[in-house]
DNA sequence: CTTCATGTAACTATACATGTTACGATTCGG
DNA sequence: CCGAATCGTAACATGTATAGTTACATGAAG
């Protein structure tokens, strides 16, 4: 019944939600959304709610609520969202022991930091480089790249 | 009982325990080397004998038995390890769906691979830039500062 | 007041590194 | 040749975080 699951997938979730919010005449159930993500629509709130605390959406209930956008797409960016889910854990490895008296262990530690904190600097960077516009945009002419190859 | 875990830390254990054989005399068996880390000697059969696999260690049972560093250390590189390892997941963080029909996951998906591709790609860089030899070195020169200090 | 929708609590499911127990296989000392 | 030391490995338990699910309260629109 579940779904094989190993990864946080909420930045990618969010992305994919607001695109289609994007695209949307009017504010978006999260039913609807969690039938565009292929996902649980509590979980959508759960995840949308993050979003909303960081004031890039805004929800409303009762007949015709749901979620609408309440930012800019050319102001927001991939590193925006990924804080605004609290920053979750980038790598799934990492030191035995943080804070070790050994200095074995230190100098490993030492070693594997920096090569992750630069890892984690470019990862964050590219981040900030790509806003919900960008992303709009390269759906548009994916979607204009399909309708040219159907004709 | 158990210790806070939420990362795989093989790559650091290992290097760790290929540290302190380094610099140990004769063989060194797996509860030794599980003092050392503060790991279940276990594990660090079950650990070691990726490595073992890989050839960059060599195991000995019975009286005197454990394990040996069987490669020179100045050829041996955090990306090989990992490699040994068998190149676990690096990233905590990834996509809902690998392959969506969704014109617009394709577009989310697309900017998330790139980013995370670089960041990866720079990573095993970094790793490969780093050997079993600098790290030792590391170690000389945190121990040499750790006596001055101490006169 | 009924319906629709969010807000949220509580619980379950899953994957995986790590911890633990148990036992077989092998090597060496006496 | 017996027994201790040590690796090899199977089997099972533990902890954690996201995701799924159920249930219900809250609030808005007609």
């Amino acid at each position: 019944m579940y779904s094989y699951m190993k990864r946080d997938s909420r930045l990618s979730s969010v992305l994919h939600a607001l695109l289609h919010m994007a695209e949307h005449e009017g504010p978006m159930t999260s039913e609807a959304l969690g039938k565009c993500l292929g996902a649980n629509p509590v979980v959508v709130r759960r995840t949308m709610g993050l979003l909303r605390e960081a004031g890039l959406v805004s929800a409303e209930r009762g007949h015709a609520g749901g979620w609408r956008i309440s930012a800019d797409l050319k102001t927001v960016n991939l590193r925006q969202l990924h804080a605004a889910l609290g920053e979750p854990a980038i790598f799934a490895i990492g030191n035995r022991n943080e804070t070790p008296e050994c200095l074995v262990e230190q100098a490993v530690n030492a070693a594997l930091d920096k090569a992750f904190l630069e890892a984690e600097a470019l990862l964050l960077d590219r981040f900030a480089d790509v806003t919900l516009a960008d992303l709009a945009a390269d759906f548009a002419r994916r979607h204009a790249e399909r309708r040219a190859s159907k004709d």
